[in-house]
RNA sequence: GCCCAAAUGGUGGAACUGGUAUACACGCACGACUCAAAAUCGUGUGGCGCAAGCCAUGAGAGUUCGAAUCUCUCUUUGGGCACCA
């Protein structure tokens, strides 16, 4: 019988489907609990892709890892099928998001299936299922009443091909980060969550997580702390005032002009005071027609000066000029700077442009040259001379009665959306216009299914029927619906929630359950979710914590990310660039097993995998060998088998496993066992196959024969049954087909591998008895003994200093010292 | 511009807290089997040299008995942020 992996694989896939045995007691409390969990899919019509592979292969691979180790592991899967693509799908051709997503699902389910994944789907969670969103729109509820959200009208990110508002984070190099377009800004309103009540806390959390170092960094880098101080500037015969956020107050004696967004408010209300308001009013204009990106390359700064209105700076109290500029920015800080243009670069470039004196008030730079922007001594400053410019942060800031304060770059989260393939925001207005959440009883409060895809910039849902009449029939005359959807981002904030207690229609999760198995214990997904999604899932679970529905604030205590698979050329896969490669493809001609290991052996999981069909041939083969090796043994000589089969009469006959070989077995296990712990799975795979190498040897006469007549086992002078199973088990979570049918069909257990434990070590058979000892001189290998592991410097002193290869190096010097390692190295020093 | 990560044979990659550089795999060469090829199996495979040996972990210095690993400077390549006051 040949290995083939197209008839073993679905035959077992079908019955572990059938056993069930991916079920698990989500109240067993015999267990130790263990949740792992993959960042769900959007069930796209291109189906799975080589990155959903290799990060659901290790997902995987660790599950069926942890669940051989005993522990009750929750391992589940599911979709976040709202989103754009169903939508736009549906414009073009007619069929409704909801059908082509089910399709999707189905064709996603059935790949996942062939690759061996033990997800159990009746335990799936699909986000655009009214089951699922009821549960979104109820959550939204609560954070409506606890003022944690809100609805203003401002100027948003405009995506004019998606005719949609999105966030700052989809915002990518000013173009929206789905359809590349670029964005504009544009009044609309809209809803918004107060994610940036919890900056602080959203950076303090990352300190009891295990996650890779630049995820937390970037995470801390978006939120953007900076210390700095609040100071107001008087404008000069008037009641108003200016306040600025600046990290340097320190350098306020220096501050010879301000500097306000065009969009600052301010500047409509000293309308009257400003004599060049024609050419403001230009300016401004010219800002509103700027695209994200047209301001972010502009080359050089532009502003207008505010005529016939002068700040006052309080720390000299002299007059200083007011501009307009772009390159302060409305959204942050105040909107609007103190410019102080020796010691900040943009300062002084704008300021030689536009002729503004430069005050030097920290010695140690060349301001005639350009701004110094490092640390120094107070100059200029009047009382403050000679102070550091740490101890002048506090001190100015008092004398001028400012404040010092954080601000950060963190934005509150944008998630009204104007289009039709979302959750509803589950929102309606009275007659006078006030936003009244939709009564518990009517959740869920459903997606009306009469609409017109076609986006117009109006919101799909405004043109429903059945919305308009069901707010009329059950709030009255008079009452609307809110049209906007929510951002999928929403969705998948709080998923992993749901799984531990899937079915459940009246919480959205138990609190026993809640307890038993949150939070997650290993979270495993792309890189690219820093920003938005990881951030956001944070968010809300402390915004839950804080309004006491969950009793933890991080949702993931462990993270890891799986590099990105690219082609054999190390080129990202595209439609465009026509190299994608896709799993079916691979696992028709491999192996689903073959493609799993190889998927995982081909570089550590964290880097970038490129994917070279040519390599994977040696995966196949290490597989091969290992079917050769047993299955091809029993059929060639049956008796010997069964013999081999009977561990008692095998060893009175044959004898155990050859001590080297056990101590390489119990090497194996103990390496394997470590490097699963750690992620490692490509040395760990690496070290499976050092083993079958070992225990796997045959000469050139023997292949010959075997291969002409079919002669006698090779299992004769090696492993016994007893070690090959431990082998088989610690193959079994990357190769699991091959592995579930050596062991019930060849090896005629009745029970499943995945329940058997994990092999121990043993410790006696760790040590090898010889060791080879390097022999250095000065730091360079002269020659190599074999001596017993635990040999005494003194014991191969001797020999070393006598031995000829080390003598030519030694000849008529004096030896000054002898380093010894145990074990491992004995150095002569020289001279 | 700023931050982060990386650089090891022809290729993907090993090397745990400084201690045998190149494990494992691909490829390649030669051989066995074959009429032949494929598949399979075996042997070899960093470079230079007949050899003893010398040189090799992006480049250059340093620390050390000993450096891929630690320190400094530089180069290149990826990734992220970017007028954030």
């Amino acid at each position: 019988m040949k290995y083939e992996p197209k008839e073993i694989e679905p035959k077992w896939q079908n019955r572990w489907e059938k056993s069930g045995s991916f079920k698990i007691d989500k109240d067993d409390e015999s267990k130790e609990k263990f949740y792992i969990l993959d960042m769900f899919p959007y069930p796209s019509g291109t189906g799975l892709h080589m990155g959903h592979t290799e990060s659901y292969t290790a997902s995987d691979v660790f599950y069926r890892f942890k669940k051989i180790q005993g522990y009750n592991v929750l391992h589940p899967q599911g979709f976040d099928s709202f989103g754009l693509p169903a939508e736009n799908y549906a414009i073009k051709t007619g069929v409704k998001p909801a059908e082509t997503t089910q399709k999707n699902i189905a064709t996603y389910i059935e790949q996942m299936k062939s690759l061996g994944f033990d997800y159990d789907f009746n335990e799936k969670v699909i986000t655009s299922d009214p089951s699922y969103y009821k549960w979104t729109q109820w959550i939204f509820g609560k954070f409506f009443e606890n003022g944690l959200v809100y609805k203003k009208t401002q100027k948003t990110n405009w995506c004019s091909s998606c005719q949609t508002v999105i966030a700052n984070e989809q915002v990518v190099d000013g173009k929206c980060e789905r359809c590349g377009t670029e964005i504009i800004q544009k009044e609309v309103p809209g809803w918004f969550f107060k994610i940036t009540d919890f900056s602080d806390e959203l950076i303090a959390g990352l300190g009891k997580v295990d996650w890779p170092e630049y995820t937390k960094k970037n995470q801390i880098n978006w939120i953007g702390k900076s210390q700095g101080a609040l100071l107001k500037f008087e404008i000069k015969n008037s009641e108003k005032y200016i306040e600025v956020f600046t990290t340097r107050p320190d350098t306020l004696f220096g501050a010879t002009y301000m500097v306000l967004a065009p969009e600052h408010k301010l500047v409509n209300e000293l309308k009257d005071e400003i004599s060049n308001w024609n050419d403001v009013e230009k300016y401004i204009i010219q800002t509103q027609n700027k695209t994200e990106l047209d301001r972010m390359e502009a080359k050089e700064k532009t502003g207008e000066k505010l005529e016939g209105v002068m700040a006052i700076n309080p720390a000299t109290g002299g007059e200083i000029p007011i501009f307009i500029a772009d390159y302060v920015l409305a959204g942050y800080g105040t909107g609007a700077i103190m410019a102080v243009p020796a010691h900040d670069e943009r300062d002084f470039e704008f300021a030689k442009k536009y002729n503004i004196p430069i005050v030097e008030v920290i010695s140690g730079g060349n301001i005639e040259e350009k701004a110094y922007t490092e640390n120094g001594e107070l100059v200029n400053s009047g009382k403050f001379n000679g102070m550091s410019v740490e101890d002048a942060k506090r001190g100015i800031t008092e004398f001028v009665g400012g404040k010092m304060t954080a601000t950060y770059r963190l934005r509150d989260w944008s998630f009204s959306r104007q289009r039709y393939w979302g959750c509803p925001i589950p929102i309606v207005y009275s007659p006078e216009g006030e936003a009244k959440m939709v009564p518990e009883k009517y959740l869920p409060w459903k997606l009306p299914e009469d609409v017109d895809f076609v986006p117009t910039g109006v919101a799909p849902l405004s043109k429903s029927e059945e919305l308009k009449k069901r707010v009329e029939d059950i709030f009255g005359q008079g009452w609307t619906a809110e049209y906007d959807t929510m951002d999928t981002f929403v969705d998948s904030s709080w998923y992993f929630l749901r799984y531990p207690d899937s079915h459940n229609e009246k919480e959205f999760c138990s609190k026993e359950r809640l307890a038993k198995w949150m939070p997650v214990d290993l979270y495993i997904g792309g890189a690219e979710h820093t920003y938005m999604h990881l951030l956001y899932a944070r968010f809300f679970t402390k915004a839950m914590h804080k309004i006491g529905l969950i009793n933890f604030d991080e949702p993931f205590l462990k993270l890891r990310h799986q590099g990105m698979v690219l082609d054999k050329e190390g080129k990202k896969m595209s439609k465009s660039k026509g190299n994608v490669i896709n799993p079916d493809s691979m696992v028709e001609k491999f192996g689903a097993d073959s493609v799993r290991t190889y998927m995982l052996f081909a570089a550590p999981l964290e880097d970038e995998v490129m994917w070279n069909e040519d390599n994977i041939v040696g995966v196949r083969r290490f597989l091969d060998r290992i079917w050769e090796f047993i299955v091809k043994d029993k059929e060639r000589d049956p008796e010997w088998f069964k013999l081999w089969l009977n561990i008692d009469e095998w060893n009175k006959s044959k004898g155990p496993t050859p001590t080297s070989l056990k101590i390489l077995l119990n090497k194996t296990i103990k390496k394997v066992t470590e490097d699963m712990e750690n992620f490692r799975f490509n040395t760990a795979i690496s070290q499976l196959m050092i083993f079958r190498n070992a225990f796997y040897k045959i000469d050139q006469g023997d292949a010959n024969d075997i291969y002409k007549t079919g002669m006698e086992s090779k299992l004769s002078t090696l492993i016994t049954v007893d070690d090959f199973e431990k082998f088989l088990i610690l193959l079994a979570p990357f190769a699991p087909h091959i592995a579930e049918e050596i062991w019930q069909e060849i090896l005629e257990h009745k029970e499943s591998i995945f329940l058997q434990d994990w092999p121990e070590v043993d410790e006696k058979y760790l040590q090898d008895e010889e060791v080879e000892m390097v022999v250095q001189v000065n730091g360079k290998v002269r020659d190599r003994l074999m001596v017993a592991h635990d040999v005494t410097e003194d014991e191969v002193k001797e020999t070393v200093l006598e031995s000829g290869k080390v003598k030519v190096f030694t000849d008529g010097k004096e030896i000054k010292k002898i380093i010894f390692v145990p074990g491992k190295l004995i150095n002569i020093v020289a001279v």
